[in-house]
DNA sequence: ATTAAAATGGAATATTTATTTCAAAACAAA
DNA sequence: TTTGTTTTGAAATAAATATTCCATTTTAAT
């Protein structure tokens, strides 16, 4: 039979986690996958009941009760009573709210409050500026090529690697163009016109992936941009580019709003092509 | 009988209120003392049962449910799903705009503003949660290190890549751990005890990334983690740990606030070194 | 003051929800 | 493998919760 706790479980959610993380390692599989549900849905908790809970975790309703004993609680009712605690004082948003703004107008904030609010304030005017015609139809271009090309280099690298890794999960054939200047320059060279190269470049923009889209585009090879300008060099009038500006904080430039922009064109991509299986 | 409202009655929060204030006059003694106590305490109509709120408001239980039926609800538990529906978001940022933006159209949002808004969500809830003393701590141990080395796997690259390209634009000498998995744990053997070990990993947790923790902890290398959950394996009670959570879309999560952790983490540690020199 | 209509509270019922039980499956040790 | 142990899922049971019903009270109109 499961050991079950000793000790007094937490009646506050904020020691829960702790208490979970304590436990975690002693817990069977399906056990330890309702605590890692646990905590990312913490309001499903709160607010559902375990037939519904079991089927969005998962598991099997008993496998919740089960659970809430092996941390120590009597049954899920009690565990659940303290989620739902948690949840009553967030619902008192005014004095917080107010609080955590009044602090905002102070001068010197945390470095967090300060990369936080540029990525914010860049993800706002992403969706303010963007079309989502414009991604839909780069992803179009996408999904007909055979395989996709991904370039891009310095702070664009992390860019590509997520491209890449998500395009890949999504079953869409990719190829990240790394290594020596020249042997990606001679790597573009063998991309076929019912391929496709993203070619990713931010200021100050890298020779390199400029050369890269222009031997493409001289091959009649469709190119789809991701930069932070429309005066880029990488963004033609005879290609798709799509636009988004980093916010910066002490002339440095975060990637939060880049992608989330990354992610919908592979996620729209995904898409465009499922439909066409 | 009483009489039952005919039209459709709100399915959000927000439109409740002037729903009440519209049949309010019309309503007899007892069921209007109710619309002030739900309008006055919406959390324990979301969260309480009958007996418990009716105790509280003072009503008999039945009462709840003519309330619930006189206002044009099909009885209390549909009307209390109302109240349940506008707490799911409460306990998280921008939550007014979601239901505003979620009633005025109700049908498939932009896939971008979706992301968007899981992105700001993640940045919100990252700001609230973390502490930015365990960045401080975090920053001050990769500050003392000769060398820092960064390991993670699929989802984490990109966020190694950053970290990896920030540190080197900040003048910290730091190495990304890429390759197979055996080469990656024989790298990691020869980190030494005034270096350091960055490790990204996410659920679901990839073992080798876990390997490497543990090699360098086992020989007294500093590790400082980043993961999406204090459960994750590669947090332990005796490093440094600091904590992110994404919000997912559709089972699939982002990295905006993850990537604006991560440049936290390069420039406070970019920092505490310039002081030191 | 009388009567009819509406509103209310309490008890009975029906429904939903949590919990327990137990057999089958998965796992680990020998 | 085989054996013993732990974990798991499905069904049965117990508990709780919401809903309905009806007798009583209140209210309003005459």
């Amino acid at each position: 039979m499961t050991t079950v706790i000793s000790q007094q479980p937490p009646r506050v959610f904020s020691e829960l986690k702790p208490w979970l993380q304590e436990h975690y390692t002693a817990l069977p599989k399906r056990l330890q996958s309702v605590a890692v549900f646990a905590l990312h849905n913490p309001d499903v908790i709160a607010l559902s009941t375990i037939a519904v809970i079991s089927e969005r975790a998962g598991v099997n309703p008993s496998t919740l009760v089960r659970f809430s004993k092996s941390i120590g609680y009597q049954g899920f009712t009690d565990m659940q009573s303290v989620f739902q605690e948690s949840m009553r004082h967030i619902s008192q948003p005014y004095a917080q709210r107010i609080n955590h703004l009044d602090d905002t107008a102070q001068p010197e904030k945390t470095v967090l409050h300060r990369f936080n609010l540029a990525a914010v304030q860049s993800l706002d005017r992403l969706e303010q500026q963007m079309d989502e015609n414009s991604i839909l139809q780069a992803s179009k271009q996408l999904a007909e090529a055979r395989v996709i090309y991904i370039a891009g280099q310095g702070r664009a690298t992390p860019v590509t690697t997520y491209l890449h890794y998500t395009f890949v999960k999504m079953g869409v054939q990719a190829v990240l163009l790394d290594g020596m200047a020249a042997s990606m320059a001679d790597k573009a060279r063998l991309i076929r016109r019912d391929e496709v190269l993203v070619a990713v470049s931010f200021s100050p923009y890298t020779a390199n992936t400029r050369e890269l889209v222009d031997i493409c585009l001289s091959q009649q090879v469709p190119v789809v941009a991701l930069t932070d300008s429309t005066l880029s060099p990488i963004a033609r009038t005879d290609d798709l580019h799509l636009e988004v500006l980093e916010e910066e904080v002490g002339g440095i430039r975060g990637l939060s709003a880049t992608m989330c922009l990354a992610l919908c064109l592979a996620v729209e991509t995904g898409k465009c092509r499922s439909q066409k299986h």
